[in-house]
Formats: C-alpha cells, sequence, structure tokens
DNA sequence: TTATTATTGATAGTATTACTATTATATTTG
DNA sequence: CAAATATAATAGTAATACTATCAATAATAA
C-alpha cells in the first residue's frame, strides 16, 4: 500500500516559480536534477548553465521556470520543510500524551533523512544535505525582510510553531517555548554539519543518534 | 586607563591575506570599510570594486591585501572570535567557581556588542552585525575542509573549546559538552538574527537578554 | 484537419563580477 | 641619490546572471 504521501501534492508558495515545475516533465527534471547538481558541485558553484548541460535542455529554458537560483532553492527548501512537517504531522497524530509527542518529533527533526519512493523526482536524502549545507542561505540575505513578507518562509515557521506548541502542551509555563524550537531545528541542522566537517565541536558522530542530546534537553528543561 | 587590548594585537593566520592589513594605513582602512560596506549592501552585493570607490583607491591595491572576498570575510571573522576570546578569557579570569564562570561565558557569548575604542579602525557594533548574517558564510562552503585543515576556522574552535571545558567544569558527567557548546555559540548568533528578522519564532526581543534563555537551559541541563 | 497556442531550444547580446597583468607614479628606505 | 616598495590606473579575460529574439515542435481547440 503506498504512503497517504503519494497522493498528497506539496504546494508550494506561487511566487518561488515562474512556471510550477511540478507540472512538466522539464519542471520534474530541473528539480531532480538540480538537487543532484547542488550537493554535487555545491550551491555557490551551481548554475543555470551548468544545469542546462546535466539535463542536456537550455538555459533560457530553465529560467522558465525560476527566476535565480537564489528563488530556486528557497522552493527546494519549503519542498523539504514540508515533507517534513508532513511526516511530522503523520507520526504524531493520535498521540495525545505531550511528552511523547515532543520525543517523537525530536526525532523527525534530528533522524538521518533516508529516500522517500512515494516522490521519485525527489531524492530526500540528498536533499537533507543540501539543507544542512545551504538552507541558511535561504535566511541570510538583504531581501530577508521581503521575502518574509511575500511568504517564502512560511512552512519553516509553521513547524517550528507547531513545535513551540508541543514545548508549550509539556510545559505551559516554561518562558523560551519559541527560542527553544527555533534553536533546536536550526541546531539539528548545524550539528549535522559539524559531524561531516568539524568534529571535535560536537558529540554527534555516525554511529549515535542527534535526538539523544535533545531529548536529554528537553527532559531538563522542560519537565 | 586603556584596555589591555589596546597593546595586544590580535594575530590572524597567515594564510587569510596576501599582505597583513594591519601594518599599513590603506589596509586599516580597506577592514575599515568592509565593514562598514558589507553592513550596507550585504555580503552579496559587496565588491572589491565597490569598496575601492568609497574609500577611493583601486581595486587592484585592495587585492594585494586579500584574495578575494571570502577571505576577507573570514578574517573579519578570525578577527571578531579573537576579540569575544579575549573578552571571555579576560572576564573569566580568576573565577574559580564553575557555574559562575559558564553564566559569565553565557553573558560575554550572547550580549548585545558595543564598540570597543580600543579598536579605532574596526566598529564591533558593526562587525557583531555581520557575524550574525554572514559568519555562517565562512564555513558553509565546497571548500571547508580545506580551510579547516589550513587553519581558518581554529578561532572559533578554540572558543568553543574552552565552553565546553567550562561546561564540563560545572557537570564532568554531562556527556554532550561539546554539542551545547557548538549550539550555544551558533544558536546566539541565529537567534539575534530571529530577533531582527523573525520575531515569531523567538522570544528575544530588544528589551530583554538572550543569556536569560541558555543560563536558564545549561542550570536545568546541568545541575 | 487546420489554426492557434504553448513549450522548448538555439543563438546572441548585455552588464557585472572576479579576477590577472602591465605600466606608471608616488613614497619610503638604505 | 638610487633602489626598492606601495599604490594607482588602465586594460583585458573568462564566467556569471541574466534578457530578448526567433525558430522548431508539440499539444489543443475550433
Amino acid at each position: 500500500m503506498p504512503n497517504l504521501l503519494s497522493n498528497v501534492k506539496i504546494t508550494i508558495n506561487e511566487k518561488l516559480y515562474v512556471k510550477d515545475p511540478e507540472t512538466s516533465e522539464l519542471g520534474r527534471n530541473i528539480l531532480k536534477n538540480s538537487i543532484l547538481l547542488i550537493d554535487e558541485i555545491g550551491f555557490e558553484a551551481f548554475t543555470f548553465k551548468k544545469l542546462g548541460e546535466k539535463i542536456q535542455s537550455n538555459e533560457s529554458s530553465i529560467y522558465r521556470y525560476f527566476e535565480n537560483k537564489h528563488k530556486l532553492l528557497v522552493y527546494l527548501s519549503s519542498w523539504y520543510w514540508s515533507w517534513i512537517e508532513y511526516n511530522l504531522v503523520f507520526a504524531t497524530h493520535n498521540i495525545t500524551n505531550p511528552e511523547e509527542k515532543l520525543i517523537i518529533s525530536l526525532k523527525i527533526l534530528t533522524q538521518n533523512i533516508v529516500d522517500d519512493k512515494n516522490t521519485p523526482h525527489i531524492d530526500e536524502s540528498i536533499l537533507n544535505r543540501i539543507i544542512i549545507s545551504d538552507f541558511s542561505k535561504t535566511l541570510l540575505t538583504k531581501d530577508v525582510d521581503e521575502e518574509n513578507k511575500e511568504g517564502f518562509f512560511l512552512v519553516y515557521k509553521r513547524l517550528i510553531y507547531r513545535l513551540t506548541e508541543t514545548i508549550s502542551l509539556v510545559n505551559p509555563n516554561y518562558p523560551y517555548a519559541k527560542s527553544l524550537a527555533s534553536s533546536i531545528v536550526q541546531g539539528a541542522l548545524h550539528q549535522h554539519y559539524l559531524k561531516d566537517h568539524f568534529k571535535t565541536i560536537t558529540n554527534l558522530s555516525e554511529k549515535d543518534c542527534l535526538s539523544d542530546f535533545y531529548i536529554d534537553m528537553i527532559k531538563k528543561t522542560l519537565l
């Protein structure tokens, strides 16, 4: 039986694309191969020209889907966070015990990602690597405030609201629920990056699980 | 009486510059005005050509000090973290109580930065804004591993080692000292950024103090 | 079926970026 | 004063980040 997600289309803010890439073969090809190419050569070296060569299409055709590579990255990020949100909502559905719900949420937010076969043109495990390396770059620009107003980061913020709520469910008197939630979501990406490039300043390694760190933290902080 | 720092020159990894900018008028001018210009137009839009115009010097002259803007940013970051490290060591010197030492460290790492008059060509409060917006970009590149081997991030890592040690002093049995330390240093920058651009996902605001959040966290987590 | 429209591809062109190289001119130092 | 060094000015290159135009093709509607 296929996962529910095979029927649920992830909807992305329309301002992020010129033409919806999910509606054509070329569009899906752009999504699939931009993920592969960004992972391969890094976001800075990634260009629409190189992507065009990779998919044997033309630079100008890619521009008909995305205005620039920044918006493509914001698109991919929105896609990722939507997918994470879906997994989180699904996994915590019907869980009434707040503590249990929070622990499951933390696991979803910190786990190593494996490819979801329900989305053939998106390899989530590779997309996850891109998010770890490049998601911050979508926020850290001079245009943040404008783009934020346009709703470019809604999904990401909604995910943090959800986590905030769960935290407040566990301890309604904790005064820093929002900061804790945003710290966890952002910090989880950071710890994964450190694990890969700065092993001396993290306790995380291949063999162990990042959620242990955060579960320990929330248990002591909230209970 | 001038602060000690007026006599302590901050030393930066030699690989980060072509010619030491602290040794000439033009060099110091480059440092001073690159900070102002990056803050003004953002790191992405910042170019050596624009900086040349601003300081009425030539693009080619700036290239004699720095290979490219990435290395300049790494240089400025090293400078910043050295300055923070100096403040941290100075402020915690002679403090024997581990808990007190940790609390002072947290305050140094999370406080709003004001300009240090001992360094006339560097405005630390503006540099701090750049670090909040752009420091991650020095780490999040395809060349991290090489640059890390070259020692580009030594000062930053040393600061985290210091915090890790202080954490372990407070609770030697806490198993995630390194992850907690790196989370705090990085997370503090992130919370400041959220305060300025994403107020709905942080509890930090202009009037309150970020250290409260972290002091609460470490008190519950470590004690 | 034909006409219309939408999609893609190919080519060319522009402004800017990120440099390198060369030469001239000042300034400092021995 | 001569030699060395630092800076300025100019030019030039390859790549980037696009925009514009036009042709070829595919889909679709009359």
